[in-house]
DNA sequence: TTTACTTTATGATTTGAGTCATAAACCGAT
DNA sequence: ATCGGTTTATGACTCAAATCATAAAGTAAA
């Protein structure tokens, strides 16, 4: 999001994470721009009984965990390495200056987050009062876009565990699994060999 | 959010909309920036079969819709006057000019989406993974900084009707009032004639 | 190729929020 | 004081997703 020679020349330093590393938990103080170079990150909560939510699942070039930096808030959710990675990381104090310095930066920061909450509004309108297949499919149509796909001659095929649509829309895994059957006996969607197509 | 006096500098005008007005509806191409003067404003949704989803509400001085205005996107959402209101309306490219010019105002943008989009993240987390009282709980409190409250000696008046909490929380009127009046056996809310405090 | 682990799959059962119906309490306008 | 509309309230019943249990299929490592 940020040019990695603008990070660079304002003494961002790389950092390499092992897959399933932490990179910030809940209510952490906020000190750190990141953005990654290359691998996944996911954002999630844990309930009182260890159930996962996913916030999002952010990857190469994208940026996460600002909103709190701006706000001067507590991380409102955890930052785990879906895979190894390595990120941009850029003091607090070094990234407001790049901010204020930069009018295009803080236009780039404005449409990441206005990015970001675009997906979080048609989300919440999905969790909250439609059905399981509807959900999903509004979770596929949604990835496609934003994250974890790759175009093959199937369609879009959609790089996400029934686990991991579970947590991202607050379902359960058996019934997003047969949610997905579903869908695939309506022809929303294709299953090959497990993998969902779109 | 962004100054008066700003606003009227830059060609800003004000208009009025009764209680209940519709002022710009989902699907459409946003052309401006609105800013409450006074009144409540609401953004929902309404799914096939007329429920409604109430994405946030906004009052004095506060800005909505923006978001798709950066994006070049349509509005996910319904603006509604939930009150007789006024408000300060600058037109797109005005607003962009303002933003580019401004880096106080840029500021002042981005954390306000910041805002919101921690809004979001908590009430996602939420609505997703939580049963009914522990969602109205969090509700309860997030509005109390952010909306519709008024400190009082018996503490905090919550001003949402118990239909405004359901579609909030994505639950149905009367779960919200079975659930608040378990909360009210638990000494977490008090009900004073029909009101919320906490 | 065997082992250990993760992911997908499927059936049986439970449960709690949704739905439906009905009504009381409240509020504003005439 | 009366009327129409909204908000709050409550009980009975339903049903779909969660839960529980169990296993097959796939994958990575030793």
């Amino acid at each position: 999001m940020i040019p990695e020679e603008l990070l660079e020349s304002h003494q961002a330093f790389r950092k390499k994470y092992a897959k399933g590393a932490i990179i910030f938990r809940e209510g952490e103080l906020p000190n750190h721009y990141f953005q990654i170079i290359h691998g996944e990150v996911k954002m999630c909560n844990f309930n009182d009984d260890g159930r996962e939510f996913i916030q999002g699942i952010f990857s190469t070039k994208q940026s996460f965990g600002e909103p709190p930096l701006f706000l001067n808030r507590l991380y409102p959710a955890n930052a785990i390495a879906v895979s190894d990675c390595e990120l941009f990381i850029l003091s607090k104090p070094l990234f407001l200056n790049l901010i204020n310095e930069n009018a295009s930066v803080s236009m780039a920061i404005i449409e990441n987050l206005a990015q970001r909450l675009h997906y979080k509004s048609v989300m919440a309108a999905e969790i909250s009062s439609q059905e399981p297949e509807h959900r999903l499919l509004k979770l596929i149509d949604y990835s496609i876009r934003f994250f974890k796909t790759e175009k093959e001659k199937e369609g879009y095929r959609i790089d996400l565990t029934r686990q991991q649509m579970a947590d991202l829309t607050g379902l359960r895994v058996e019934t997003v699994i047969r949610s997905i059957k579903a869908l695939e006996k309506k022809n929303e969607i294709k299953i090959i060999n497990r993998k969902v197509y779109r």
